[in-house]
DNA sequence: CCATTTATACTCTCCGTGAGCATAAGATGG
DNA sequence: CCATCTTATGCTCACGGAGAGTATAAATGG
């Protein structure tokens, strides 16, 4: 029925500050200091050719935000038309992620307090017009521990575990040191454990709580650039952590890799696709056989051009199945009486 | 790998707007009219007896709430620090939802826009002092459409089947009509599908959208009385609508159902506590079956007391399974090469 | 003692999933 | 033209989990 595990993402990195006034009553507040700033901030997700991608700024260091403005409909829309205004083309999926509230970005502790409403988009990269300073990025230059498809990076074993296992052995009482290191076991499938592809965000978590990312050493005056991968601006990689676990999560058991493809494809690039998200590979003949009993996609007749070996057929997304079915997702004993 | 449905929920209720600046770069904003109010509003679920009830105010018409004011670390602490105030015990989960923004709630269009950042939590009855007039309210008082344990509801067949007939023959044309009757049938279980009881929020936004709730009258001036079911204020049963499919959905891979429990408690209770969030019965076997294989529970040597039939055992949480394991949730054709 | 209620132990069947084998259909190099 | 390589595609098998049913045990109230 269940399995276990954390609970929803604590942002350690947020410094934040909030307090919900003791009346249980909405009172529209005006009058009193409350009055803040919201930004939305994107992870826009694209993967071209196997290769997975997220659009950043800032050379690379930021993922793109904007401050909250009042004209259009909805968050949701108005981050659609801001990001459409960038590609040039509509934005196939987008869902909110997470709302963070911070403090002192700027500096100053009484300067203005913000809250960061970020959300997941998924596009394609081909439909971007190349404007402004975004552009995007493959997303393992920030994770590169979590590129599990040739295996487990090398330097997971070399350089990431001896870390951990220092870190753990460096808590207080024998208890705390086991727990920790347990936790590390968990996160990054050590000690005969699997690895567990959804765990992006709790192995960032570790990775900072361990000071072996350089965010961590920001706020501690450290030098933690222990562990390759690019860092970000502010909690920026937390927020893209945040997102690449809820697509892996996501494309399990809802059709979004289709946001992420052409019009037209064939089975081995859609599974390259879903392999470039997850992070791992799959078994080619169960892959097709699922495609073809959840009748997502259906052939177009034409075959794929300049290709090595026997050609495949091409397939579509069949749109019409997202109306004919509804989600699932059950795994409760149920009782059918 | 996949099963199909709508996308993420797109608040209709919420009539808010917001535009992000071209700017790719985050300017700390605070020179423009983009000063806003922020406020939390918290779904909070308890069980008592196989009765899932959640926290309201203002007679039951509202979700505790209130303005978001700095004096925390993060919103999560805010969220907790009052809800502990007023229950007096600490609360067990808690959960981001989701943020939707308003505007003109008050009325007045050039008002203060806001933001309303709503969390589910999981508490108990017993722990809750009254105070204030905050008080429980049963859930499907708002939803009685959604309990299931005793079969569908007759009244769903008898007026709402025909009221979502006539919504669906009441589209311009007739495909729109079969898209119509289709999302109708789906949500609800109409025509030989089966119920999923995840889509509660689904089966409200099709309830609003068909006029047969209050909260839609309202926007539209029309007597939309039709369904059952208490209505609330503003956008709150959207949101608590938004709580409870997230909860439905969670209890299926994460132990949360614990936190709604007491310290001890036999596994029929505990069975009698999913089947009330899930809104539907469960095989007690297999059900058992899962508890110990999953080693989620413990027997504490104790028997229950006063009770019919023959005593059950006592079992308590195994709070150490949390750390042993991870999250699993594979459900792609991995392979273990 | 018996009926009733609940607890608890087993068994059985079906199907989804991971895995492997075999064959087909192209290209390429001799 | 044939051998070989590469990718596509069809088929089978084994295992385990999920849904369901049967049987027995332990209490209570008449």
């Amino acid at each position: 029925m269940w399995t276990t595990g954390t609970a929803c993402p604590t942002p350690a990195a947020s410094t934040a500050t909030a307090s919900v006034a003791r009346s249980p009553q909405k009172t529209t507040t005006s009058a009193s200091g409350n009055a803040i700033t919201a930004d939305l901030v994107a992870v826009l997700v694209a993967v071209t050719e196997g290769t997975p991608k997220i659009m950043t700024i800032a050379g690379g260091a930021a993922l793109p935000s904007g401050p909250f403005e009042f004209s259009h409909r909805s968050l949701q829309t108005a981050l659609r038309a801001w990001v459409e205004t960038q590609t040039g083309h509509p934005l196939g999926y987008v869902e909110q992620l997470y709302t963070f509230a911070d403090r002192g970005r700027s500096g100053d502790v009484k300067g203005p307090h913000s809250v960061s409403i970020s959300y997941l988009g998924l596009t394609r990269e081909d439909q971007v017009g190349e404007s402004f300073e975004a552009h995007w990025s493959g997303w393992y230059d920030y994770f590169p521990w979590e590129d599990h498809r040739a295996g487990a990076p090398p330097f997971i074993a070399k350089l990431i575990t001896p870390k951990l296992k220092a870190w753990a052995k460096s808590a207080p009482t024998p208890p705390l040191q086991r727990e920790r290191w347990q936790r590390c076991a968990i996160t990054f499938g050590l000690d005969e454990r699997d690895w567990n592809e959804e765990l992006v965000l709790q192995r960032y978590e570790l990775l900072y709580e361990a000071g072996l990312i350089p965010e961590a050493g920001r706020a501690h005056g450290r030098d933690t650039a222990v562990v390759p991968g690019k860092p970000m601006t502010a909690d920026h990689r937390r927020i893209l952590a945040t997102g690449l676990a809820r697509l892996r999560a996501k494309i399990k058991y809802r059709p979004v890799v289709f946001e992420l493809m052409p019009a037209e494809f064939t089975l081995l690039q859609l599974q390259r696709s879903v392999e470039a998200l997850a992070g791992r590979l799959l078994h080619k003949q169960n892959f097709r056989r699922l495609m073809e009993q959840q009748e997502l996609v259906e052939e177009t007749g034409a075959m794929a051009a300049d290709t090595v070996g026997r050609p495949a057929k091409l397939f579509r997304f069949r749109h019409g199945i997202l109306a004919e079915r509804a989600i699932t997702g059950t795994k409760l004993p149920l009782s059918r009486t």
